[in-house]
DNA sequence: AATAGATTACTACATTTGTAGTACTAAAAC
DNA sequence: GTTTTAGTACTACAAATGTAGTAATCTATT
């Protein structure tokens, strides 16, 4: 399966799914905030999603009970290798440093962040 | 002006612009690859860029200046920190975690983000 | 058993996006 | 000056997306 870029309602039913692991149309529609959109909406962007394979279903009865075929993981780390690799010349290093002025971390995010590398940098060595 | 997500082909034309900082028409079409849309097809996309406020433009005679009027460093903040927000409930420690570990850095660039951060400590601390 | 609610399938339309043609005219090349 | 090329405005259509209605039927409630 290729996977592309999620529009902006499908992310937001996978976020839901990603959550409920798995769920039936009433818990999936229960998600969204006031004012929801239309029960109808809904099931055709799920309808949708599933024939682009992105969300799958096991048939119980009349309804189906919905769960991600796209994995959070997946997505997620391709979309973070997609902004590295467009936006920041494939330069991770480049990318970190934005990251931790952008997001303004605090001492003790930074000092997490630090002790976190350092302990990677432990295992690189070790591997070696 | 609300900042909304780019599409695929709006993201495309941007990151040109954002590279060539300002252009004419003939320089934004040069940086598309092999096979290029047609001329008509990439005037179109930039004509509603510049609609949306996303492109601005310099009359210069017939033929227009291009320019981008969305910042890089504006969007790719905003982003990364929509990310952060939506698949790491906000957590900037959990998403440096799957960062470091999903990009797989290398030991130099382990140290490289070691040493970064540790400067950045430093100046929180002076800054105190 | 009857009624109300829930869910799917089907359908439909508006808007957005992707793509590119034609006409006109300015600018460049000869 | 003429011809060719480039660029804009206008236009148009297909596909994708956003939204939601109706009908049929299963499930839950009474």
């Amino acid at each position: 399966m290729e996977l592309k870029q999620l529009n902006k309602s499908e992310l937001q039913i996978m976020e839901y799914l990603w959550k409920l692991e798995k769920g039936f149309m009433k818990e999936i529609v229960s998600q969204f905030p006031e004012p929801k959109p239309a029960y109808t909406t809904i099931s055709t962007l799920i309808t949708r999603m599933c024939a682009k394979d992105y969300v799958g279903f096991e048939k119980l009865g009349r309804d189906k009970h919905y769960y991600p075929i796209l994995k959070k993981n997946t997505y997620f780390s391709s979309q973070l290798k997609s902004m590295i690799s467009h936006f920041f010349n494939d330069s991770t290093t480049q990318f970190a440093s934005f990251f931790t002025k952008e997001t303004d971390l605090t001492l003790d995010e930074l000092e997490a962040l630090q002790k976190m590398v350092g302990q990677q940098i432990k295992d690189k060595n070790t591997v070696k």
